[in-house]
DNA sequence: CTGAAAGCGCTTACAG
DNA sequence: CTGAAAGCGCTTACAG
């Protein structure tokens, strides 16, 4: 009825068809300790193992060990198209190293977040790669102090007792804003993402330095933060800038979703992209380069990003005491048709 | 160190704290066994468990009772955006179950769909949720056979011994056939899936029943069948269809990534949408709304398909001779700029 | 190099 | 209603 026919052969069997204890049979089986035993017996033992079609129970084995090969992943939200490739990433590298991927979103609510990691230690994963920091995390930091094993991914927090995997923003930043001085834009403004976040804060600051780099100033009424990575987000706050007076001819969007929402502020305020204001958002999100028009934004390298943290915990878990490594991946800015040289200032409202 | 400092505390110490055997304890604390204790008794053991901070060991129950509570998740590919709805769907209706979800991508090679079912059966997960599944899955109807919990998700397997949960295309079908019919076209195209997947067999027919029933005859030179469910694929069909000399003023694709694809074969052939020819797609993917021309589809509630999938498992979990169930859930037509009225026959190539 | 034994922390017949 | 005991299937000191 159910699976039990496949657990029916059990050590104790393998041992005696091998006509050895079962500590020994359990010695010769596992990687680890074969080296202890006798090839020949090694022999015996594997070919009764394969003989009988032996599998071993991971229940009793993790029971034991207290080890389950497993790893929770907490991302914030697999609706957005940004963390399907990292879970993939993840999968793929978890897998190799015989590791299963527990998955679970907090959908950004502070309370899933407590269930999920409480949950996530109740079922003795392994260690923990989490999507959802916040720059200030006390239930994180709190995690690690207890000694699990944790890798940050994307976010990270300010208190610096992580691995963490991660894109270069800096550098993205600096080829957008090379990118829009470059086509001679002068009055470029930023629609900032959430500071609480260390992608809201890195991207903000880097807009702050390269405009600086690049001899330009930012201008207070040009920058405006959102509170979420959203469209709607996107919208308000390119509104605001358009109405501010400071009549921008090209906004950088922390994100894609910020982008998507200054798309529909312009299309509101009768103004085209990117004739009259340029465009550019950061992640290039899946079919983002089949807008009207296709958004020029900086490409991260998600599945990477999903493939190292995997490594990171992975080295971690099997070298406990190995330095803490932060993982800084290598953004590329895609130009597409939604930005163009500058011409004339624009002013509404 | 590691997190055993969480773990320190015991059953054995919960009874003795409480005066009490464990297995007196064990009982107690136990939803399903309390009303074997008296109810003092249970008053004193949860008094005590709670003084001692006390968490049973998961690993501990789950070899002794071989259940894991958790549940396998295997989808093609958690980057076609169909499926991440589906799986907070399941992962919302599996927590509040008290279920943990092991997510796992075939990302359709038979030897990777083969080592994951291998692995989830390995780790003893409960049941297992199944959006892979081809028309003639033998490796999937020897699963079940087994007597292993499966419940299967978006698409079917021609062999009825499943519980499943899937949309009812052939009402999505009609609800798109009838639309382009209203429109006044005559010669309406379809871009069919692969028929080896339920999904693209069942929308298929429906086209054919659907023109049948709306007195129209679905010419041979304007059927094309796709090898995938892929924007290549869909420009390859498409184009096939634009020169087959069979002129068409309406394709309809059996799926958005299709679809898409018929845009790029429309472009290429100096046609525009909608005005020359429509395009309607099917399953409303995320953003497919921001595309030009916006993109008229089926809208399929995936978060609920994956909700209800997960309950159907549950179910099947808590009473396992339950009957099996196949569940339709009712899609509804969404009408963007890419359909409008038919003008004349277009003839290409 | 191998055997004998203990034990991981629970649950659950079995007595009483 | 509760206790005493067995046992789930492994791993791993400990002897020899």
């Amino acid at each position: 009825m159910t699976h039990d026919a496949r657990d029916v052969v059990t050590l104790r069997e393998v041992a005696r068809a091998a006509g050895v204890h079962p500590g020994t049979a359990s010695r010769a089986l596992n990687e680890a300790t074969r080296s202890l035993v006798r090839p020949e017996t090694v022999e015996r033992v594997v070919a009764a193992a394969s003989a009988l079609g032996y599998r071993p129970n991971y229940l009793a084995r993790s029971f034991k060990t207290r080890q389950t090969r497993s790893v929770g992943v907490v991302i914030p939200d697999i609706n957005n198209p940004l963390f399907p490739p990292m879970v993939l990433g993840i999968e793929d590298r978890l897998t190799t190293e015989g590791y299963v991927t527990l998955l679970a979103n907090t959908q950004n609510e502070a309370q899933r977040r407590e269930r999920i990691f409480a949950e996530m230690l109740e079922r003795h994963v392994d260690g923990l790669i989490v999507a959802t920091a916040q720059r200030e995390d006390p239930e994180l930091v709190e995690l690690a102090q207890d000694g699990i094993a944790v890798v940050l991914l994307n976010r990270v927090v300010e208190d610096r007792s992580f691995s963490s995997v991660s894109a270069d923003d800096g550098a993205g930043v600096r080829a957008v804003v090379d990118h829009l001085v470059g086509l001679g834009h002068e009055r470029i403004a930023h629609v900032a993402g959430p500071q609480s976040m260390s992608t809201g804060l890195a991207r903000y600051q880097g807009f702050l330095s390269s405009m600086q780099a690049a001899g330009r100033r930012a201008e207070p009424e040009l920058v405006a933060a959102a509170t979420s990575f959203t469209i709607n987000e996107g919208e308000r706050c390119a509104t605001v800038l358009l109405e501010s007076g400071g009549a921008p001819t090209a906004i950088f969007a922390a994100n894609d979703m910020l982008a998507l929402g200054c798309y529909s502020a312009l299309e509101r305020a009768g103004l085209r992209c990117p004739e009259d204001v340029s465009v550019v958002g950061f992640n290039d999100m899946p079919f983002i380069d089949r807008l009207n028009p296709p958004l020029t934004t900086v490409r991260i390298p998600h599945y990477e990003l999903g493939a190292q943290a995997a490594q990171l915990l992975v080295d971690q878990l099997h070298q406990p005491h190995e330095p803490l490594r932060v993982l800084l991946l290598v953004p590329s800015l895609v130009v597409r048709g939604s930005t163009a040289p500058a011409r004339a200032a624009v002013r509404v409202g």
